[in-house]
DNA sequence: CTGAAAGCGCTAACAA
DNA sequence: TTGTTAGCGCTTTCAG
């Protein structure tokens, strides 16, 4: 292997010469083209672990994320990895597995592994989580989840389940059934909900709630009961995946969408793209979001300080699977 | 920052007797006891860079890939990340964005970060590439792609064609359309293809063949096009997402599947789970491949000589989208 | 503008 | 079993 010290001797000059010159700093002309010439010959290329060594830092961001078989995870992503590639930054990803304890053995790891950042997309969140976050050597940016106390990226999912609500209303329903999922998410399982619930409710329409869980499959199985004997006129799905279950089990049980039931969703990542009806949805902007979770982390790796919490705007998108509420009888 | 220097200190005994504690040597019952009540007290953590710069390696894998946001490569690092997990491997993934230039830059780098081994899980392929996996000096496994002289995993793609066709005929078609895609795609575009067309043409089955690109819109508005005047009596994609294309438009259509044609896949990583109808495809074991691949490259790892070609089996899934050919008139 | 020297934290001979 | 010592490759004072 190449070193620094084989190139010195060779350009006949000391190893801190050739390290000023690796680092733009002072060194004559002279000196300066006879050790390029060299680093051409030999194809040398500084050793980083030297380097970190010396500097206690790397230049890689870590990234702690839930899965990696989730399309809106990917997109996010996508986002961090285009601006990282930009900024010479390297992506070493952590995936927790839906494991709340890998999680934090992940962080852990690469606080050891002193990256210059951690970006950590949060499925759920507990005491020691807040405990080790808050302990943490490295700037670390949270997406998806609000705590109190450290820089976090959210969705306006609050605002979206009112602009459902207000599209929902706006279309003439009363009746609304909204299938939500487990409050420990409180992105998704409370805030869309309130959002959605508490808009609803001061236009005096009639809200039901139920629960289930985040995949497509129990969403499916419990439309299948319900969707018989359901009253709602409109169905507010609290995830894209929910609505496409209940979308399946529509179309299994004969039962025909916006005719029958108005339906929507959240998240809008292409997900909904070729289900048919195109499926109405507040669109979540992940890549973008992405993007700006490294922005942010640059910030707080620069120790520029930064408002603890920042949001991401979402658009409705009103597809065919919402329709005007049809005058019965 | 606590380091082994200041353990050693502390326990008055020689760092090198903490090292060697730390890496399990023979160290008096006393000491070790001592020893571990400071790391305890301390919390203390080697620096990895310090490590690495000494054993001149990382335990850190490299991984190269086309894309983040695809379901197939996601499924196959789902299977990387939970071997390389249990072994005690920090994944560092490079996304190359479809950009053969990247490719090279993400191997390159990978190098020089002294990864243990790197899976690459491949695109597309040119002589530069060649070039340069040959000389690399970290061990590589290649995924996807088969090339002379270097580590491979590849699929069965030619067999995949060859039951795909033997499924079509055992039906009683024999009047078959391939939607293929490029050939530059040597497993998805020349492979499949002719495992089909050499089994249909042995059957003296007629196959006619058109080319498509790999999105599913792209391959929905072509169909739009050949549907109305389609003479084959079954469709064989080259990949679910042509399917699905092909599936959506028909509906469009008011064409029925498997009514009026019979229709195929190929990949099966649950993307075609929700299409309806459910479409006959040929399964990939992207999960177990995953694995598979972390496996391979730790035998390169360890030197292990191992054949430079290695496949992993597929199956056939029918579904209901492919049915008997119906005798008409 | 350049060189000598110290040291980042760890491992591995080699002696004791 | 333990300690001493010499680096791994790089950066960074500090003199010259």
């Amino acid at each position: 292997m190449v070193t620094l010290n084989e190139i010195a001797q060779r350009a006949g000059v000391a190893k801190s010469t050739v390290s000023r010159f690796l680092n733009n700093g002072p060194v004559s002309e002279k000196t300066r083209i006879k050790i390029q010439e060299i680093i051409d010959e030999t194809g040398y290329v500084p050793n980083q672990f030297a380097q970190s060594l010396k500097a206690q830092r790397s230049n890689m961001i870590g990234v702690v994320l839930p899965r990696f078989d989730s399309p809106s995870t990917n997109q996010v992503l996508k986002g961090i990895d285009e601006l990282a590639y930009e900024n010479g930054y390297q992506l070493v990803l952590t995936n927790s597995n839906l494991d709340s304890q890998r999680e934090k053995e992940n962080i852990a790891l690469l606080e050891r592994q002193k990256v210059s950042g951690i970006i950590w997309i949060a499925s759920f969140f507990d005491d020691a989580m807040m405990e080790l976050v808050k302990n943490l050597q490295v700037p670390i940016l949270i997406i998806g989840q609000k705590i109190e106390g450290v820089p976090c990226l959210v969705h306006q999912d609050y605002e979206a389940g009112v602009q459902i609500a207000e599209h929902a209303l706006a279309l003439g329903h009363r009746d609304l059934l909204y299938v939500g999922v487990t409050q420990d998410d409180n992105a998704v399982g409370v805030l869309r909900r309130d959002g959605f619930i508490e808009t609803a409710s001061q236009a005096r329409a009639r809200v039901t709630v139920i629960e289930t869980d985040f995949s497509r499959k129990v969403a499916y199985e419990q439309a299948l009961n319900y969707l018989p004997e359901l009253r709602a006129s409109y169905i507010a799905a609290a995830t894209d995946q929910i609505a496409i279950g209940i979308a399946n089990a529509a179309q299994e049980l004969g039962l025909s969408i916006p005719a029958d039931f108005s339906l929507s969703g959240f998240g809008g990542y292409s997900e909904t793209e070729y289900a048919y009806p195109r499926i109405t949805t507040v669109d979540y902007p992940f890549y973008e979001m992405g993007q700006r979770s490294l922005e942010l982390l640059e910030e707080l790796i620069r120790e520029t300080p930064i408002p603890m919490v920042h949001t991401m705007a979402n658009k409705l998108h009103v597809k065919r699977s919402t329709q005007n509420m049809k005058v019965k009888e």
